[in-house]
RNA sequence: GGGCGAUUGGCGCAGUUGGCUAGCGCGCAUGCAUGACACGCAUGAGGUCACAGGUUCGAGCCCUGUAUCGCCCACCA
């Protein structure tokens, strides 16, 4: 051992680990292998997506699961952890996009839907690679031959099925609905992907003409306008105050003016007292020349006062809506460009004129056609419409104010654009179906879950046994599943998991027969055929109105009056399909031969990311393939998923609802299987400015420099350290020069969000001459960094506690090794050893071992990472190694069995440490493996046939081991070798020299009895112990102090001990503890305190009272004698 | 607007049913090449636990309020 180098030098043995560990398929899961004795243990990764290489917030992540699938593993679990990455579907189409623009200067447009979809698999395959070779390099025990892909042939195997049925079972459909449109990419967006960011606009309050109805609706020539006079004498407050003869008008308020343009309708409260003398009348819009009615809805908001009318009483409890202080009252209703105003319209049967083209711009295209005089707009983007709208409104005096107004709108979380509420057709998951959201709400433990009974949702009884953890997360998801609205699925995009869904546009039920003459015969009758929906059908179909997709056609009148009819139908499989019914056949060319088109968008990416603890497992049909099958029986549900917790909505709710309406026992009518049971939510790790980090901001860290600078173990540490049950953790970012090593605290410019941007100085010490930059450098506006200018790496001086753990470890090892090769072999051959027949220094190591064996399986159940940490820091390094393996020097090698204590306690600890830092521990172990194992401890449950430390089973430490004496009597040890070198530290005692110990009798035969006295001699450099007052002969004055209130002394410090050392030591001894015995004397003449407090707690005070005053008494003498 | 988290020595954090003198790592000070480790060893300094009230014999912890920072959610009048 003696030739192993002083330092760990992670990077000579993580590669070898790692081939040990892959040669020997140690990460390969058998579900055949798992059955009552061997339980499986299941985690399916949260799929990274191929936008980019990992961050540290992966790392972390990943790291927690190691710790778990590498622990269960080794406490006999059958443990299978599957690792795949996401298509990301927008988010990595925008990235390829913006390369082929910037590198080749091309848009999608310019390619074929093929090639552009070979671009982005080609980004797609070299990303899936780095990310996993990032997974490797930090040591993630994945079973890496289940590696899947969002939209590899498994997975979408998957994704046709699921598809499928909610198709089959009328939970997906088509609507033309608002969706969350983003006009740069020209995409709809889920709700999830639109960020809200405050935005400083402003509220335009608008007049709009009042005239009366037309008696011909649509009869423009014959609008009458409406005069204040006439108002006045309807009773309308305020109008008598107006011009007579004057056109009178409504104000409404708004931040979107432009989209009057849309305006189909202006809605006042029914309660509003202007509401009735308006009945009868409309108003027409400038310009457009539309004429629309006044709607009356409980949803408009009244504004604080009307003047000239009394208000409604309002509720005194009832809060004031924070829309009353701008509100006019009228609310002008845009169906097509805003989602309220679009439930109003539907309300009250109005149009919805869709006013915009895909890209934002005002269109008469799209919907709009009566233009009128508002042609002046059509072309213009909607911010230049709008200045146009408030310039025309303005110029006709019909502008009656603006003012500032902040508030949130959403953006597209991928191109940052203003989301633009859209009308147009998509397809939806009715998710708000009891049997998708009610299966998903009830899967909570019932102890998870709220008792409020005003939430629909809430009061359901759980039927699941799902728990989050940390506990209150459970909430956040709660409140997600209350205020669900349906699920748009489909988006605008190449990338992705095409919709199975074939349409064709028949007219009319005699368009639709007629083709019975030829193809269309077979048409009609294979869809009658499966008309009854058998349980395998190959495809399903409805017949709808084009006009409105949302609802089949079911009723025979409906379909032969219906001019748009339109059948659609979804195909289960590609390839040939057959059932009972109909003939074998490739449906999807059957449909495209009788003018079927597929439908050109792709879904969703959280649709197979919902599927993932089914897909990744092979369902519906795992047998289908060597790689998944028996997977689902033996891993669904899954034991945990660790995430992220701005994802519980957008993924863990919907594989909740996925998996449990998927894996219904009977077609969906109750639940099936959870898809985990535990979901941990980890904090979010922020720099050391709360921060997050990110790419853009310049202060993230890669967790590949960090496994290359402090090796992949001490990442794993230090992450581990960090996982406090918070919903932050901050990781404070330093930069590195990587050619120097040397460190520095990064330098912050201002920009104009408010954010610091870690960005270095010009005169940067490590780099002469050059402008300097971080790895970021480019987001904060400074030079690029290439291979050529020598550039910063983001680091964070955290990670070195976790590079010191190792080395730590290292050197423990090494030494302990080398101990165990010298003396003499153990006498008796394998056979084990009692701990009760030991010397105390052993019995306390394995009490605290056992202790904190203990600890850790009880920090690991509850995801305490920290705790986990902590204590396993404390037994290495505080217990074993500063002082077992002190204690231990000058006997090891003359007590053989003090030899096999020593290597079982360093095996079990390396084995408790594995998890978190495998690579060390293995490279470790496997050295310890070759030495001979002659003799086991009696209760440490250390399997002996392991290769290697990965397969090694967990301690199983026995709890008779715990041995509260041992760990009282050494304790008195430990204080009293730290009261010896206190007094040796105060005196500046060399190291090296000898000293005597003078103790009272009584205690000297009390810590002679328990086996502590050589101890003590050994761990505090005492040669001698005489008793108190005898004299030495040496000739020099005992230094007095003070152990446990009685007074021992020290002798042989120096040739001439220092007194003023000495009375300063001796005077703040006595001041401290002139403070403590204050404390306790004040507790203690509490009254209330004998009376009420444990008698047990009152006596510990008494007690403690009594010491700290002999204590003082004695220091006070030496003190005294001092001068 | 709703919900949540945080506030403990210079920095990053523990502190799980209220109870000995509030712990840990980094940093700091002093000493040390001592049979593994200077990425180390020993000893030490440093905290009115954000603020104001309250409950209690006793509060970092429980209650009420305030302030600051941050996160998530929310249909842009």
């Amino acid at each position: 051992m003696a030739d192993l180098p002083k330092t760990y030098q992670p990077a000579e043995h993580e590669r070898g680990i790692w081939g040990l560990w892959t040669g020997a398929d140690a990460f390969t899961a058998d579900p055949r292998r798992v059955d009552a004795d061997r339980p499986g243990y299941s985690i399916v990764i949260p799929p990274p997506n191929v936008t980019a290489a990992l961050h540290l917030g992966h790392a972390f992540n990943n790291t927690l699961q190691d710790v778990l699938t590498r622990t269960h593993r080794m406490r006999g679990y059958e443990a299978m952890w599957i690792p795949g990455t996401d298509h990301a579907g927008i988010a990595t189409q925008t990235v390829v996009e913006k390369r082929l623009l910037n590198e080749e200067g091309k848009r999608r447009t310019d390619f074929t839907r093929e090639d552009f979809i070979a671009r982005v698999q080609a980004w797609k395959d070299e990303y899936e690679r780095r990310i996993t070779d990032q997974l490797k390099a930090m040591g993630c025990s994945c079973d890496w031959s289940r590696q899947r892909f969002t939209m590899d042939d498994i997975c979408a195997r998957a994704v046709r099925e699921a598809f499928f049925i909610l198709f089959r079972d009328g939970l997906i459909y088509r609507g033309k609905r608002l969706v969350n449109w983003d006009p740069a990419s020209q995409t709809a967006l889920a709700d999830d992907e639109v960020e809200m960011q405050d935005v400083a606009g402003r509220f335009y309050y608008l007049r709009y003409p009042l005239v009366h109805a037309p008696a011909n609706p649509g009869d423009m020539a014959d609008v009458q306008e409406v005069t204040w006079s006439e108002l006045a004498a309807r009773g309308y407050p305020g109008a008598s105050g107006m011009p007579d003869d004057e056109n009178a008008w409504v104000t409404v308020a708004t931040t979107r003016p432009e989209t009057y343009l849309g305006d189909t309708g202006v809605a006042i409260n029914p309660h509003d007292p202007r509401a009735k003398p308006l009945r009868g009348l409309m108003v027409q819009l400038p310009l457009v020349g539309r004429v629309i009615p006044i709607v009356e809805d409980d949803y408009v908001v009244m504004p604080l006062e009307i003047p000239g009318a009394r208000l409604p009483e309002r509720d005194e409890d009832a809060p004031i809506d924070p829309k009353a202080k701008f509100a006019t009252g009228f609310l002008k209703v845009t169906p097509a460009h805003d989602p309220n105003d679009f439930e109003i319209g539907r309300r009250h049967g109005l149009d919805a004129i869709n006013i915009m083209a895909p890209d934002a711009s005002i269109s008469d295209h799209h919907g709009w056609s009566d233009v009128g005089d508002a042609r002046i707009f059509v072309g213009l983007s909607r911010e230049k419409a709008r200045e146009l709208v408030m310039r025309e409104f303005d110029a006709r005096g019909l502008l009656e104010k603006s003012v500032p107004y902040e508030h949130a709108v959403g953006h597209s979380y991928r191109t940052h654009v203003p989301i633009e509420p859209y009308l147009s057709d998509q397809w939806y998951v009715r998710v708000t179906d009891d049997r998708l959201v009610g299966f998903a709400q009830r899967a909570l433990r019932p102890e998870q879950r709220t008792t409020s009974t005003h939430m629909p949702m809430r009061g359901v009884s759980g039927d699941g046994e799902m728990a989050f953890f940390p506990e209150r997360y459970a909430r956040s998801y709660e409140q997600w599943h209350d205020n669900l609205r349906d699920w748009c699925i489909s988006r605008q995009l190449w990338w992705g998991h095409r919709i199975p869904v074939w349409t064709r546009e028949f007219g009319t039920w005699k368009n639709l027969i007629g083709e019975a003459d030829g193809p269309g015969e077979e048409l009609i009758t294979t869809l009658l055929a499966l008309r009854d929906r058998e349980p395998n059908a190959p495809l399903a179909y409805f017949l709808a109105s084009k006009s409105d997709m949302s609802r089949p056609l079911l009723e025979a009148d409906e379909i032969q009056d219906c001019t748009d009819l339109v059948c659609v139908v979804c195909v289960r499989r590609s390839g040939p399909l057959e059932t009972t019914r109909v003939k074998p056949r490739d449906f999807e060319a059957w449909l495209a031969k009788h003018g079927f088109a597929q439908d050109p968008d792709v879904l969703d990416t959280w649709f197979s990311s919902a599927l993932w603890p089914l897909s990744t497992m092979g369902w519906p049909e795992p047998e289908q393939s060597p790689e998944t099958a028996g997977l689902l029986d033996a891993f669904n549900p899954t034991s945990l998923l660790s995430t992220a917790r701005e994802i519980i909505t957008l993924w863990v709710s919907r594989m909740a609802m996925f998996n449990r309406y998927f894996t219904s026992p009977d077609a969906g009518r109750t639940p099936g299987r959870i898809p985990f049971q535990h979901v941990y939510i980890h904090s979010v790790i922020q720099d050391g400015h709360g921060q997050r980090m990110s790419k853009s901001l310049g202060n993230g860290v890669d967790p590949l420099d960090i496994v290359e600078s402090h090796g992949a173990d001490a990442l794993r540490w230090t992450l581990t350290s960090i996982a406090t049950g918070t919903q932050d953790v901050r990781l404070p970012v330093d930069l590195i020069c990587p050619h120097t090593g040397q460190t520095f605290a990064p330098t912050f410019i201002q920009i104009a969000s408010g954010h610091h941007v870690p960005a270095p100085v010009q005169d940067s010490p490590f780099a002469p001459g050059k402008k300097m930059v971080t790895s970021f450098g480019a987001a904060s506006g400074l030079a690029k960094p290439t291979p050529e200018t020598p550039l910063a790496r983001n680091t964070s001086s955290k990670f070195d506690a976790g590079r010191n753990v190792c080395n730590k470890l290292w050197n423990a090892g090494r030494f302990a090794m080398g101990m165990l090769t010298r003396g003499e072999p153990a006498p008796i051959p394998a056979s084990t050893l009692r701990a009760s027949e030991r010397p105390l220094v052993d019995r306390w190591m394995l009490s605290r071992l056992a202790r904190s064996a203990r600890a850790c399986d009880e920090a690991t159940n509850a995801y305490q990472f920290a705790t986990l940490n902590q204590a396993l820091y404390d037994v290495l390094w505080r217990d074993f190694c500063d002082w077992y393996l002190e204690a231990i020097k000058p006997t090891a090698e003359g007590d053989a069995h003090q030899r096999a204590v020593l290597r079982d306690v360093l095996d079990a600890i390396l084995r408790l440490l594995h998890p978190v830092i495998p690579f060390v521990t293995e490279t470790i172990w496997q050295g310890l493996r070759e030495l001979p194992r002659t003799t086991s401890i009696e209760g440490l449950g250390l399997d002996n046939d392991a290769s290697m430390l990965c397969l090694a089973g967990w301690p199983a430490i026995d709890d008779a081991l715990i041995d509260e004496r041992a760990e009282r009597d050494f304790a008195r040890v430990q204080a009293l070798a730290e009261a010896i070198r206190n007094v040796r530290a105060t005196h500046k005692v060399k190291p090296q020299r000898r000293i005597t110990l003078h103790l009272p009798d009584a205690l000297r035969g009390e810590i002679e009895a328990s086996g502590g006295l050589d101890l003590v001699r050994t761990l505090a450099g005492v040669e001698h112990v005489v008793a108190i007052g005898a004299d030495t002969g040496t000739g020099s004055t005992p230094t007095p102090f003070t152990f446990e209130g009685q007074a021992l002394a020290l002798s042989d410090l120096a040739d001439a001990v220092d007194a003023g050392a000495e009375r300063e030591r001796l005077m703040k001894l006595v001041g401290d503890l002139d403070k403590s015995i204050a404390a306790l004397t004040a507790r203690l003449s509490n009254p209330g305190y004998a009376d009420k407090a444990p008698a047990k707690l009152v006596q510990q005070t008494r007690d403690e009272l009594a010491r700290q005053q002999a204590e003082r008494e004695q220091a006070a003498a030496a003190l005294g004698s001092l001068a």
